[in-house]
DNA sequence: CTAGTTGCAAAGAGTTTGCATGGCG
DNA sequence: CGCCATGCAAACTCTTTGCAACTAG
């Protein structure tokens, strides 16, 4: 957990809410602040912190083994699902509504608690369909 | 693709089947048949033929970084989804009917077009929760 | 036979860690 | 000032690859 409020931290909060909704690996961060004063083992204990905060979410993709992050933009994200383009790598909100009838589908039909926000649906997004 | 049909082939199939609906690390997998003569490239090789062909999945949990693999008992596996338990690792299949329900409710309040196979639920089985 | 597969060891990619230096509060 | 964070390089883990020997068909 932080403690210190470095430039680092800041080079790397300000570039997760620029690209808010992005799935981006160590290397796209990497190569975003690469004019920014910051190597990669701060950028790799910043993210474990940031990650722990909740601040941002882990991932990782099936077809790579890369770990990617995402900026949790609210604490809401915790009650809808989220659907991820496997082409573009962007991520939608499920509304609530939607995302609480599935969650009670699931339950009325098996005795699976899901755990919304560990649960990602991936799929193609309206452009890359 | 595979071409011959090798014993170190046959040795992974078995162990995959015996272990059907757990998800099985390679470690594991090298564990469990570390008594066979089997080599760790050739884990590794005959897992991206299975993959290929569908006969297993790959998958890769959110925590550690690691390939995990789940045998696919049936091809139907492709119009259902599968709920994983994130503290047993055991899966379950979801009726297709339920799975055709959520594709659907998505469909109409988005338009994302869903993987059915691409996407898992995690959360907890009955026993676990 | 002969092309695909194996085992081994070495190479790669991504990530983590030890340690001295530097900076926040 | 004291403790936490940084940078660097080395260490680690998981996975892939080159190559000679082996084997299924």
């Amino acid at each position: 957990m932080q403690k210190y409020n470095t430039s680092q931290r800041e080079i790397l909060i300000s570039f997760f809410k620029e690209h808010a909704d992005e799935l981006l690996s160590v290397n796209d961060i990497a190569a975003g602040v690469s004019d920014k004063q910051i190597s990669k083992s701060a950028i790799y204990r910043n993210i474990a912190m940031l990650s722990d905060e909740g601040i941002i979410k882990h991932f990782v993709l099936e077809d790579s083994r890369k770990s990617c992050y995402r900026y949790i933009s609210n604490r809401e994200c915790k009650s809808h699902f989220h659907l991820t383009c496997k082409k573009c790598g962007k991520t939608m909100h499920m509304p609530k509504s939607t995302s609480e009838e599935i969650v009670n589908l699931i339950g009325e039909n098996s005795a699976f608690k899901t755990d919304i926000s560990q649960t990602v649906f991936f799929g193609l997004c309206e452009n890359c369909k």
